[in-house]
DNA sequence: GTGATGCATTGACGCAGATCAATCCGAGAC
DNA sequence: GTCTCGGATTGATCTGCGTCAATGCATCAC
């Protein structure tokens, strides 16, 4: 399910798994052999706080491989995830001192990481990665408007199946499998997860999963395969009227 | 309560009111003579859409008096509002053809409006300006996910104390009005906006700001002018701990 | 003045989803 | 095998907010 983790022996840029996706996608060799000076590998386990709320954070950095998320936690408990990071995405915000948010590994994560200070001063001469690092940004903020409509107009049913479109088609754009057919993924959030992501319980979480199963729009192996025979189904219960950019 | 907006004349980028907070903050003077070849003024009555989610843009700009909102509809009708644009803030994304969100003018709004092509080459070239639009974007995406906190996590009466709380600070920071002592402020949106901008009904809205305002967290002078007694109050009611950022 | 129009308030009622609680299931540990 | 433990499911009940509907209150046209 999870990608082979690098070791964490120093690593040929050239030779990375998200080379052409991540801050780094338009570097040149020589712009390349800089960053090499500046990195390093960091492994986590599932479970693992990568950052906590306010911490002084002295690196930037990407996912290499697995799974984290960005939360928020309000003093009496209630949290919301305000961020899912995939292999490529980027951690962490040159020019500010104190980390915003927790960032928690779901699975065991590799991060590849850069000293701050020596990343902000490239950021400075280089601008293929200022460039990629605004680009990202702004993929970044348009996910989480889309995020929003979700959180304040969708219904339980509609948020579920949301998430599951959204997972669906990010696994079919990695995986590049069949664009026909049904489509067929590994949850990689528990219950609870995706409760925080969705402003909801994890009953509920549970109960509108049963219910989309009940009703033929997914088909579960245990609980966390998840099989979706028609894809355009799950978009219609999604509330989403177009297709909304699977690969075609 | 609206600036006085400029006329629509050629204006000089140095006499502008958002200078140092737009897109063009970092600008040298020979940068902004050569923005002020590109650029143009527009302006829209308060209601009118600037744009329409779909629309070929053709430019991008900066609000330079009034106020607009970002929103998204889906098909049945429901909208959530996913951005609040004030002065200085910046509308459009350079590389992309169509326009994702829906932009109305809230009051009457002066846009200063850049052709997108030769604005895009202008990105290329003067990192003052790319580094710029980074870091509003950054600070945008740390404001989405405030908001996502907001809507996914907190009761009704919570989420109107924290648009309060918003309103009020940026006021206060625009103003630069005494940071003791009671804030006083005009709403700028409807109940029916701040319900979309809350994930509510306007029916809930109003409940809300009425019951707030019997128990004297907000008083109240006909249905836009409100007074905060007690600032540290309101960030209470609206589940904040800590200040948040006032000017101090 | 009267009527129309847009925004806001308030009430009555119902329901989607939260809360509280029991049970289930699979994976380890031993 | 049994016990534990974390995650998941399902049920019963409660409640916050949505829905539907009436009323209020300015402003504007005439």
């Amino acid at each position: 399910m999870l990608q082979d983790p690098p070791t964490l022996a120093q690593q040929q840029c050239g030779a990375c798994p998200i080379r052409h996706r991540a801050v780094c996608a338009r570097c040149d060799s020589d712009e390349l052999e800089q960053l090499e000076e500046i990195k390093y590998y960091r492994s986590f386990e599932a479970g693992q706080h990568i950052v906590w709320t306010g911490d002084r954070m002295d690196f930037v950095g990407s996912v290499v491989s697995g799974i984290a998320t960005l939360t928020q936690t309000m003093e009496d408990g209630r949290t919301q995830m305000v961020g899912l990071l995939l292999p490529s995405d980027f951690v962490g915000r040159p020019g500010r001192q104190g980390a915003a948010y927790d960032v928690v590994a779901t699975t065991d994560v590799v991060m590849c990481c850069f000293r701050k200070k020596p990343f902000e001063q490239m950021m400075e001469s280089t601008p293929h990665i200022a460039h990629r690092l605004l680009q990202m940004t702004l993929d970044e903020l348009d996910a989480a408007r889309e995020w929003m409509l979700v959180l304040g107009r969708k219904t339980a049913r509609e948020k579920i199946a949301s998430l599951l479109a959204i997972i669906a088609r990010r696994d079919a754009t990695l995986h590049l499998s069949a664009t026909k057919g049904p489509l067929v993924f590994d949850l990689p959030l528990t219950r609870e997860a995706m409760a925080d992501y969705l402003g909801l319980t994890l009953e509920t979480v549970s109960r509108q999963i049963s219910s989309l199963r009940r009703d033929g729009v997914i088909a579960l192996e245990g609980k966390r395969h998840v099989t979706v025979p028609d894809f355009q189904r799950l978009l219609e219960e999604a509330g989403d009227d177009s297709d909304g950019g699977m690969p075609s």
